[in-house]
DNA sequence: TATTATACCGACCAGCAGTCTATTCTCAAG
DNA sequence: CTTGAGAATAGACTGCTGGTCGGTATAATA
C-alpha cells in the first residue's frame, strides 16, 4: 500500500470520526480494531501510534463528545441576564433544542447510544459528560440556593440528580425508539410525557419550587423528537452478522 | 482427562458459582470461557452444552441473582401488618441488612460490583433486579396512593426513581470503597451520608410525604457498611496481570 | 547533506469465543 | 438383562481479535 502521510491532528481527527461511525452503528465490542483502521484506511501500526489501545480510543472519543456538549450550552453559561432558575431551564432546553434541531445526525446518535451494545461506549460518554457538566451544574444550584430561588442542601447531590434524570429521560425515550411499531407509538408517546411530567415535578419539589417551574420539555416535547424521526428514517443501523449463530441448548 | 458426570442441575449451579466468582473478581470481558471451564473443572464441550454462549451463561447469572434477591424480601412483601409506607421502608431496609449482615461475601459482591470492569454484569444484574422489583414497587405505590399515604401520578415513574436512587446509593458508596485511602475516608463517610439523607427527602417530596417519613438506612448506615469492611479485609481482588502492557504515545 | 524524530506499514502472536466430531455414560423400553 | 437413543463429556480445531514488533518512508533540523 502506499504511503500516505497526513497532518496528525487531522488524521486523529479522522480517527476518532471513524471509530465514532462504527462503534454507534455496531457497538464498541462489536466493532473491531482492524473494522476502525480499515475505515481510517490506515495501517495497525499507525493506529498504535495515535492510541495506545481500542481501550483509549474509546476514552478519546468520549471527551470529544463531551467538550462538544459543553460547548453546545456556553451560550446559556455565559448568558448574565439569567437567574438560577432560568438558567437550569435553558440549560435543559438547549441540549435539547440541539438533539432536535440537527436531527439528520443527532438524533442518530440519540438512538444508537441506548441500544444495548453500545453500553460501554454510552457509559464512557455519560461519566465524561457528567465531569463536564456537574461543575457547572453545582454552581447554577449554589447561587440558586443563595439567593433564595432554590432550597435545598447538597447541591453536589441534587446536580446528580438532575444529570441522572437528564440520562433517564433520553433512556425512556431511546426505549421508544427501540419498540417502535407505528401502533402502540401513540400510547408510548402517551407514557413519555407524563414520565417528563414526573421527573420535573420531582425536580421542582427536590429544589424546593413550585410545581410547574422546571421545564424539562414542553408539552409536545417527545412527541416532536418521534415525529422527527418518522421523517427521516435512513438511518445506519447495524447490519453485519456477527450475532450467535448457535440456537440455544438446555438439558 | 477423565469424565466424571454430575447431576445436570447441581453442575448448572457449580458452573455459575465458579462464574460468578470469576467475573466478580476479574471483570465478565477479562474472565475468559476458558477460565470458568477450568475453574469449574469441566471442558469446552461440556460448557456448551449448558449454555449457548458466554453471553448466555451471563444472562442466566443475573436471573439467579434477581431471584434470590426477590427472595430475601420476600417476607415483607407477605407482611399483611405493614402498610405501604412501612412496606417500602421495610424493603428497602431489608435490602441494606442483608448486605450488611452477610457481610463475609455479601459484601464482597457489593464491591466489586461497582468496578468498572464490571460495568456490563452489573448493567445485567441490574436490569434483571429491576425488572423483578419494579412490579412489586408499583404496587406498593399504587396502594400507598390509593389509601392516601402518598400523593402522586405515575407509579411507575416512582417506582423507577426509586430503583435509580437505590443503584446510586450503592453507587456512591462502591465509589468510597473504591478511593479507599483511611485518611480521607471519614470525609467520605460524611459526605456519602449526607446523599443518602437527601435521596430520602427527595423521595418524600416525590411521593408528597412529610420529611423525614422514607429510610433509606438509619444515620450511621454508611458508616457501618464502611467499618464492616475494614473488619473483613481478606477480598478476592483482581489481579491477573491482563493489563495493558504499552505506555501511551501521542504525536 | 547527514541525522534524528515522526508517521506509517504489515507480518506476526497469543488468546479468545465458539464449533465439531468422537466418546462414555444413563436409563427406559423391550 | 440387553440394548440403543440421547444426554453428558472431552478436547482438537478454527477464524478472528487486540496488541506487538522490526522495519521503512517522510519531515524537520542542523
Amino acid at each position: 500500500m502506499p504511503r500516505i502521510i497526513k497532518h496528525p491532528e487531522l488524521r486523529r481527527e479522522e480517527l476518532l470520526d471513524r471509530a465514532q461511525a462504527l462503534f454507534l452503528t455496531h457497538g464498541y465490542d462489536r466493532a473491531s480494531l482492524n473494522d476502525v483502521i480499515a475505515a481510517a484506511g490506515i495501517s495497525k501500526g499507525a493506529f498504535y501510534h495515535y492510541f495506545a489501545s481500542k481501550e483509549a480510543l474509546l476514552e478519546a472519543l468520549a471527551k470529544r463528545f463531551a467538550k462538544q456538549a459543553l460547548a453546545g450550552v456556553q451560550g446559556v453559561l455565559d448568558d448574565p441576564d439569567l437567574d438560577p432558575l432560568g438558567r437550569l431551564n435553558a440549560l435543559m432546553a438547549t441540549s435539547r433544542q440541539a438533539k432536535i434541531d440537527t436531527a439528520a445526525d443527532a438524533w442518530a446518535l440519540f438512538e444508537t447510544l441506548f441500544r444495548p451494545e453500545n453500553l460501554v461506549l454510552f457509559h464512557r460518554i455519560n461519566q465524561a459528560a457528567s465531569s463536564s457538566f456537574s461543575p457547572v451544574l453545582v454552581e447554577i444550584i449554589r447561587q440558586g440556593v443563595q439567593d433564595g430561588t432554590f432550597r435545598t442542601f447538597d447541591p453536589e447531590g441534587v446536580a446528580d440528580i438532575v444529570m441522572q434524570f437528564g440520562m433517564a429521560t433520553h433512556d425512556v425515550i431511546a426505549k421508544a425508539f427501540a419498540s417502535g411499531s407505528d401502533a402502540d407509538m401513540d400510547i408510548a408517546i402517551e407514557a413519555l410525557e407524563r414520565r417528563v411530567r414526573l421527573y420535573e415535578i420531582a425536580l421542582d419539589r427536590i429544589l424546593g419550587l413550585p410545581d410547574g417551574s422546571i421545564r424539562i420539555g414542553e408539552p409536545g416535547y417527545v412527541r416532536a423528537v418521534m415525529t422527527a424521526r418518522r421523517s427521516n428514517p435512513s438511518i445506519p443501523r447495524p447490519s453485519k452478522d456477527r450475532e450467535p449463530r448457535r440456537a440455544p441448548s438446555r438439558p
